[in-house]
DNA sequence: CTGTTAGCGCATTCAC
DNA sequence: GTGAATGCGCTAACAG
């Protein structure tokens, strides 16, 4: 197909049309045509009319940059978050879009793509976009930048990560990280391996949560803790299958493996698969998230309501802006087992 | 952890501190504040001292608000998309991002549920934020709708969907059709199938598109059109596996099949698998979109290039956001053949 | 080079 | 009830 040959069809820009040719066009002060427009009783059905037909004929439609100057109020909330590529963001996303639809407030976005711009945004950000409030996922500020939050006047809460002077809505890896070794245990593992990220370099610190939380199930009902059940990998699922056929090719394999993510869970059931070890027969795999996939695959898994924690922090940055409570407060997202069918009591 | 205590720790809210203020504390007039903080030259370097530090002690940062109604101009984009569920339509969101991420522009994000909240943006949408540009989404508006756009005087363009009066940026799905199909004829297949959505009721044409490209690449090299290889079903990969099951169950089974979709690829290497159908000797299968799973199982398919139709779209509406360009004008994005290892030529 | 002023479009007093 | 005036904070055009 040819490529459409440039018509200048655009016409000049005309003026567009203010509240002031409203006003002009009914034959009434602009403070009336406002009034109508921001529906107050105090105007006599009459003059309404003239109003909405003036504005309907002029085609009018009031200008929001005007108003929010004027009211001091943009309606509009800012979200950081980390570049879009994981599941677990976008989940969150959706959490707080969905709040928000029903809402009048419009929702702008900014991606941090790499640590510089991380702090581009968290320190000059009021430059930029004027917004009434801001949402911050799975980005933990330092005590400067909180600071710097608290101090800019707009009300701010954090998702998925945590400052002691900010609004935060976490989930509580610990007590998750526990809940899937307790689960395991009392299905009758003792034998119970855990597969993570690397540790020492943690983006974020769920994961070590996570860990601590695994750890402390095992000295609940004193199982020695074996290191050679501890693996770190990367996060994805392939390297999550080489080190998981590392681990069912010990002497003394696991009964059960804890993933500190769906995908690494699926990894290890690939490798169970490839090295004919039976799920859950012979091998018990838990995962965590509950990423839409695990459901596919029957994986148990914890499910941190990713969704829910958009929902929640969004709600609490409505109650800040409504005054309805103040900084520093905490919330903790339900943590619900989801016991499918990658768990059974050991052979 | 107890709930926090709720200190009123909320300083009550000082008046903001404007370029008034800052005028003031460095002894000079609002005209050279606001030209120090727009960089004009013509300021003595000396008054521009003073003002940068009165800036500083003050702390002050202008409000964008106010600055956008004496510019004219918002420095947003807004964008339409249907609800973030599916991988693409994130994946193309990246791709508008990563062109903003590097220009003065912000991104207002609006989400559509149902038809009812797309209308209502599609036609309501001046009035909520005010912004430079719009973006929408594999979302076609009809006539008015289109019409409405044009005339509002916001430069729009339409990413994966298309209108013969707006810009729009769209990949070639008969040609993409055409490709995977034809891949298939030279590898040396005769019987192949095609699994894709319900035509009837299409969200948008594209399947309908593919489909239009798979029975021209047929009758290109005059192979009769089969219509027992033709299903249509749900797009997920369940019913998918199923679907191929019963195509490969066949008495003539094909010894090809084309999905118009990688997640019913998916689900057709399943069935194949099950069956004891090995892939690609005894049967080949290619997908469509180039998902990021599709490079896990080597799966062959189009790429679309679905975060380019991103940067493409953005690129586009700066175009005619600077008159580099004017309405209608329409770009297809390029197709590629992913040649992986799900296809090869028939037993 | 720099201070002053007039809008940007709307909401909101305050009188009438 | 309704019109006129004032201000939101900033930019730009105009004097000086």
């Amino acid at each position: 197909m040819e490529p459409v040959p440039i018509t200048v069809t655009k016409m000049k820009d005309t003026p567009p049309t203010t509240i002031r040719d409203v006003a002009r066009k009914a034959k009434v002060g602009v403070g009336t045509v406002s009034r109508v427009l921001n529906d107050n009783p105090s105007v006599s059905e009459k003059t309404r009319e003239k109003v909405l037909t003036a504005i309907e004929e002029l085609d009018y439609t009031p200008n929001p940059i005007a108003r929010q100057l004027s009211v001091g109020r943009t309606l509009t909330i800012g979200i950081i978050l980390p570049y879009l590529t994981l599941p677990s963001y976008i989940e969150r996303l959706r959490g707080v879009q969905h709040v928000l639809a029903s809402s009048e407030y419009d929702l702008v976005i900014f991606c941090v793509d790499d640590p510089a711009q991380k702090n581009a945004y968290f320190q000059d950000l009021s430059r930029k976009s004027r917004v009434d409030g801001m949402l911050i996922v799975s980005l933990p500020p330092d005590d400067f930048q909180a600071d710097y939050f608290t101090r800019s006047g707009i009300p701010t809460v954090l998702i998925d990560s945590d400052h002691s002077k900010l609004c935060c809505v976490v989930a509580d890896d610990i007590e998750g990280g526990r809940m899937a070794t307790r689960y395991l245990i009392e299905l009758g593992h003792r034998k119970i391996a855990y597969l993570t990220d690397y540790l020492e370099t943690p983006f974020h610190p769920a994961m070590s949560y996570r860990y601590q939380g695994y750890r402390s199930a095992l000295e609940e009902v004193e199982i020695p803790y074996n290191p050679d059940y501890f693996m770190q990998g990367e996060r994805d699922r392939e390297s999550a299958r080489a080190l998981a056929k590392k681990l069912l090719s010990l002497d003394d394999p696991p009964s059960a493996v804890f993933a500190a993510s769906d995908a690494r869970a699926l990894g290890i059931l690939e490798a169970a698969q490839e090295m004919k070890i039976k799920v859950p027969s012979e091998l018990s795999v838990i995962g965590y998230d509950a990423i839409r996939e695990s459901a596919y695959y029957n994986l148990t898994t914890i499910d941190q309501s990713l969704f829910d924690s958009g929902v929640m922090g969004t709600q609490m940055l409505f109650d800040l802006l409504t005054n309805r409570a103040q900084p520093p407060c905490k919330k903790h997202v339900p943590l619900k087992l989801l016991a499918r069918s990658t768990t059974a009591p050991p052979p």
